[in-house]
DNA sequence: TTGTAGGCGTTATCAC
DNA sequence: GTGATAACGCCTACAA
């Protein structure tokens, strides 16, 4: 079928347009444009009038059309190193709730830990026109960054407090934190501390950690047992493994510290099944403060993150830059805590 | 400044356009959009040439105009309940697998658990013609069941297999899931069995488990106390709060179930601290097989739902509709299984 | 296989 | 305060 007016149009879709409305309310099309986008500048008969028409036609505002024709978009790009990771599920309700206060959506994507994949994500997002981007990871390739720049849209990145940001950082310092934990354990009296991260190959997380700890422990003078650093992929069974593995080899070890996910918790409940009491054989720490190691018994020591508000913080920095309330890009430090419980 | 050819243009922003690659390339407009979006139907010699102009000028398309122009989207929406939940986690991993595939893009909001909140974001979505949508929750209010009619863009809803869905659903059934559960506990030897969900209002899950309990236990013979059944906040202190006030106001309760988030897990824990033992003094089981209950001591009991494959038939499902692979609705139970452990 | 013409639905701009 | 007109960047349809 084709329109009611009289333009040989071409495919089937009808979908009410503005100009439905328009003639409806018997205004033009710019009238009803206004009255939809900014009330203010049009009379209160009109908004009225236009407001009806709108109904009843059940006229859905097209932000493609409007995004084309104004330039702009109310689009943001998200990509994550994955989406099961429940970590950054605190991060991206912080986000989710900033962007709806201001009427913006959310696009989310996840690399899936590699850089290449992250690569054809930012081009996908850039094709798609988002307003601006969030990016957890703070390694990217060459030529993502190069499409950054040529795309002239604010970046943040917010998974590490790195130095040679693409543009805004909104996060917190893996090495200071990983640092201040391993530090904190030594505090405590142990002496032979292993470490167990994830693979920090293109993670500049994991390895800022990994440089937290190795800095941590020259510092106190202490020799850095290759034996003792391990990198093992996530989930509990993997923490389970870290803590056999790190006692077989290195008796003598009297703490761990899991800087990466769920590690810690796997490596509790496994010391439990072999009877090895913690913390008195062996003290366990672990990095980000999920709701669950206050709960276990022993309940964990951790470092407390400001996930949400780095969320927050995040999509805040990126609209101030949208709506040019801002335009100069921006680090910001959110800081950590060193939680002390009864695994240490 | 204007751009360089002769209209005078009226917004800044430069971009490369397919104009300029064309020119690059010395063709047409109408080639390079084919040698994008269709490179078979260009020749070999033109693809290349095109290709060359593309990586020269760092031209990115425009997808925006595209789905203007071609009155199709490349982007699906997906509205959970919340994104904290990392219950949701699995499933939305499973969609962003499928639609990565295809080279869909994903659009994600959270209601908050708000119907109201629910129909503003498919408003929202539907302004950014969007190509499909996916709603967990399966109650929506009219308005915005009526919205998607109007739209006729295909929905898979999945978070329970409803029998009025608005089109097609992709899930388990939260009512035989519960039943079953209900009944094995019985099987078991369990006298007094309580239950504890989340809030029912609004939300069809929470509501079909707490029928299917009651199914159960009607098929039992045995009456239901309005004591034993419980609404209970999410989180690990509400299951704790949950097993204290069940084992005070019915002392003779000797199992629970706990249909909803990480719930059981607080109760475990809070029964380990009360010296009550699990599952001699009292049986707990839980819905949803987090990896955790396998690793809690005792591992407890629950219900396997296959989360992540919801999330990539339901989005297999809805790309079938978009490509016109498929037209029309189906609803597709994927199940669920009785996983028995050590706590019950 | 390639090109030309016109429109997708909206907004910026300028005139009234 | 309101309206006419010309883009926004691309694709469908049809012609060559």
């Amino acid at each position: 079928m084709a329109r009611s007016d009289a333009n040989g149009s071409r495919r089937g879709a009808p979908g009410t347009r503005m100009r439905d409305v328009a003639r409806k309310a018997g205004v033009s099309v710019m009238t009803v444009s206004r009255a939809l986008n900014d009330p203010e500048r049009v009379s209160e008969k009109m908004r009225r009038r236009v407001q009806s028409a709108v109904e009843e036609t059940g006229y859905v505002h097209n932000r493609l059309a409007r995004s084309l024709s104004s330039q702009r978009s109310d689009v943001v790009g998200l990509i994550v190193p994955s989406l099961r990771n429940s970590l950054f599920a605190e991060t991206i309700q912080g986000i989710s709730d900033v962007l709806a206060e201001e009427d913006f959506q959310l696009m989310i994507a996840d690399s899936g830990h590699s850089l290449a994949d992250e690569d054809e994500l930012v081009g996908a997002f850039l094709a798609q026109r988002v307003a601006g981007l969030v990016l957890h990871n703070t390694s990217h390739t060459r030529h993502a960054a190069e499409m950054i720049r040529k795309a002239k849209i604010p970046v943040v990145e917010n998974g590490n407090l790195t130095d040679k940001p693409l543009d805004s950082v909104v996060s917190y310092s893996n090495f200071e934190a990983s640092r201040a934990m391993t530090t904190h354990l030594a505090r405590l009296g142990y002496k032979t501390i292993g470490f167990v991260s994830l693979s920090v190959e293109d993670n500049e997380r994991a390895s800022e950690r990994r440089r937290g700890y190795v800095a941590a422990m020259e510092a106190l003078g202490r020799s850095v047992d290759p034996r003792l650093i391990l990198e093992q992929s996530s989930g509990l069974a993997a923490g389970a493994d870290a803590v056999v593995q790190l006692v077989g080899s290195v008796p003598e070890v009297d703490a761990v510290f899991f800087a990466g996910d769920v590690l810690a918790i796997g490596a509790v409940f496994e010391c439990h099944r072999r009877g090895w009491s913690v913390p008195k054989r062996i003290g366990i720490a672990s990095f980000d403060d999920v709701d669950l190691l206050r709960h276990v018994d022993p309940s964990v020591t951790t470092i407390r993150l400001p996930r949400y508000e780095i969320g927050r913080r995040s999509a805040e920095c990126l609209l101030d830059r949208i709506s040019g309330r801002s335009d100069k890009s921006i680090s910001v430090n959110l800081g950590f805590d060193i939680v002390q419980r009864e695994s240490t």
